[in-house]
RNA sequence: GGGGAUAUCGUCUAGAGGUCAGGACGAGGGAUUUUCAGUCCUUAAACCGGGGUUCAAUUCCCCGUAUCCCUACCA
């Protein structure tokens, strides 16, 4: 039987990057055993803080952004469609159905202040929650209907509720963690299908994986706990479970879990501030996974398509190290073609208000020649507009200038005589190459006799503003004849 | 309260019944250089606790503890 898998998000918002991890696991499982990698929406809770349609688009941008191309989706549309559950509630009705009949399920009338009353009490008792199975006993079933169609007016709404089995085991089988047993005793009568009309995720989850003939289910460890519920709604069916991952969850710097309600971990905020594909590939699919004894980390998806396997997740939560991902973000930017980088750089540009929109001819080719100086500081794409500013900006003296660097740098006693030595010289040499002026940038610190660095300096301050950056020749010849030795020109009309 | 899972440097992790417990991020130091960054070298840093099993356990078993997850007509 060939491998399909699924990645099963909910559109409550942007997707965080703990899904995107298990849908990278899917996708690798997939690809790798030559099966099929399907996504399916589970939209089936419509309130309105739950249901947020913008978020689809999320979860298509995020995917696609990944490389995580699925064989079958909603997009693309395929054999086991539609693959959108709120397009498929008649499958879901029927299927409740078909377990009432056979005495897998039930209906339940009780109200929602009945449950909750009871949950309560049960709390103040110190008893654990879960329902109390009124509605399990046909005749105070049939009771319950009758007094709620008498508050009502008419025919009741109901729930419909699995049949736990009240006794006996249920062994959940997980890849990865081994076999789980659980009590049936303690497992609660899920809520199948609501009284809107719409599907839990236990049986939406059975019935679709079932029908799309799903054979491994690769899903977050926080579904391990229900995994019981999971599989007695399977059992009720009569059907042959798939196969069980629960790759650990991924926790945020407090240690809990990474959710969406913590906002900084959407994927899309990563796309956003300039994090390339592949790093975040190799990140999220190192959080939880490892490829054993080689010590590498920077991995192609090639080579770890190559390496993929279950065994290699690990068993206990990971903490989403920012600080990691920036690493690794940079060794990709500096790992890359030149030219794509500035591609990627130009939109941030363009937002910052730093070039025109679109972008002349003339400042493509400016941050041609920029960009590049700045590559090997750039940990995050975004990170290219205040490291390129000094370059695209016209800084106004002292007022844009770091005060910490003039107050280090542009009071010495030579500074004055050096810039008019510089603005002399700069003028006159033939390339404005970097070559050209560290060589005349030599012979004025001779001609001042004081260390080079006491002309260097105080010249990056002058004409960039601040004391870090690109090595100073470089960056001269970057900004250009005209616009150095305006610069220089300013700081001494001002000093 | 009940149930489940997990436990190696601060963080991500490797590892085997006997290892100097390895790598990476981060931190410290050094080299390079005109600064920063980068690159290279280098240092510190861990087997949760207690019982077993064993010649030997951080590794296997049990208990404890801690953490996370579930305990919704959310997924």
């Amino acid at each position: 039987m060939s491998v399909r898998v699924r990645y099963a998000p909910s559109p409550t918002g942007s997707p965080h990057v703990g899904n995107l991890r298990t849908a990278i696991y899917n996708w690798l499982f997939a690809r790798k055993h030559d099966g099929k990698f399907l996504v399916r929406l589970e939209d089936t809770d419509r309130s309105p803080e739950r249901y947020q349609p913008e978020g689809i688009w999320d979860i298509e941008e995020s995917l696609r952004y990944l490389g995580v191309c699925p064989d079958e989706w909603w997009v693309s549309g395929g054999e086991a469609g539609p693959y959108i559950q709120s397009e498929r509630l008649a499958l879901y009705k029927q299927h409740s159905e078909q377990l009432i009949e056979s005495g897998h399920a039930y209906k339940c009338y009780c109200s929602k202040e009945r449950l909750e009353a009871m949950r309560q009490a049960q709390q103040e008792r110190g008893v654990p929650t879960g329902y109390d199975r009124n509605c399990r006993e046909p005749e105070r079933r049939e009771n319950m209907r009758l007094q709620r169609m008498q508050e009502l007016g008419g025919e009741p709404p109901f729930v419909v509720r699995l049949a736990m089995p009240m006794e006996g085991k249920t062994t959940v089988h997980d890849l990865v963690k081994g076999e789980i047993v659980y009590e049936n005793r303690g497992q609660d009568d899920q809520v199948l299908l609501k009284t809107d009309g719409y599907p839990t995720y236990f049986l939406a989850c059975v019935v679709d994986d079932h029908l799309m003939g799903v054979t491994h289910v690769i899903r977050g460890d926080d579904w391990l706990s229900s995994a019981a519920k999971f599989m007695a709604v399977i059992n009720a069916f009569g059907w042959e479970a798939p196969k069980l991952v629960h790759p650990p969850l991924i926790l945020g710097p407090d240690r809990k879990k990474l959710s969406k309600r913590h906002g900084a971990t959407q994927f899309t905020e990563f796309i956003e501030q300039g994090y390339l594909p592949e790093a975040l590939f190799n990140f999220l699919v190192l959080l939880g996974w490892s490829t054993g004894e080689e010590n590498k980390e920077l991995l192609t998806i090639p080579e770890i398509l190559d390496r993929f396997s279950l065994e290699g997740i690990s068993e206990h939560p990971a903490i989403f190290d920012y600080e990691k991902l920036k690493w690794m973000n940079g060794q990709y930017i500096r790992r890359s073609p030149v030219g794509r980088i500035l591609g990627l750089c130009l939109p941030y540009l363009v937002k910052a208000g730093l070039v025109s929109d679109p972008p002349t001819r003339e400042e493509r080719e400016y941050a041609r020649r920029i960009i590049p100086l700045e590559i090997e500081r750039m940990k995050t794409l975004s990170e290219v507009v205040e490291l390129t500013r000094p370059f695209f900006q016209n800084i106004q003296y002292p007022q844009d200038y770091d005060a910490k660097a003039v107050a280090k740098w542009m009071g010495a006693a030579h500074v004055p005589r050096m810039l008019q030595m510089e603005i002399e010289q700069f003028a006159l040499l033939p390339a404005f190459s970097a070559a050209e002026l560290e060589e005349s940038v030599r012979a004025v610190a001779a001609q001042l006799e004081v260390k080079f660095a006491e002309v260097i300096h105080p010249t990056r301050v002058a004409v960039t503003g601040r004391t870090v950056g690109p090595g100073l020749f470089e960056a001269l010849e970057g900004l250009g004849r005209e616009r150095t030795i305006g610069r220089l020109k300013q700081v001494q009309e001002k000093i």
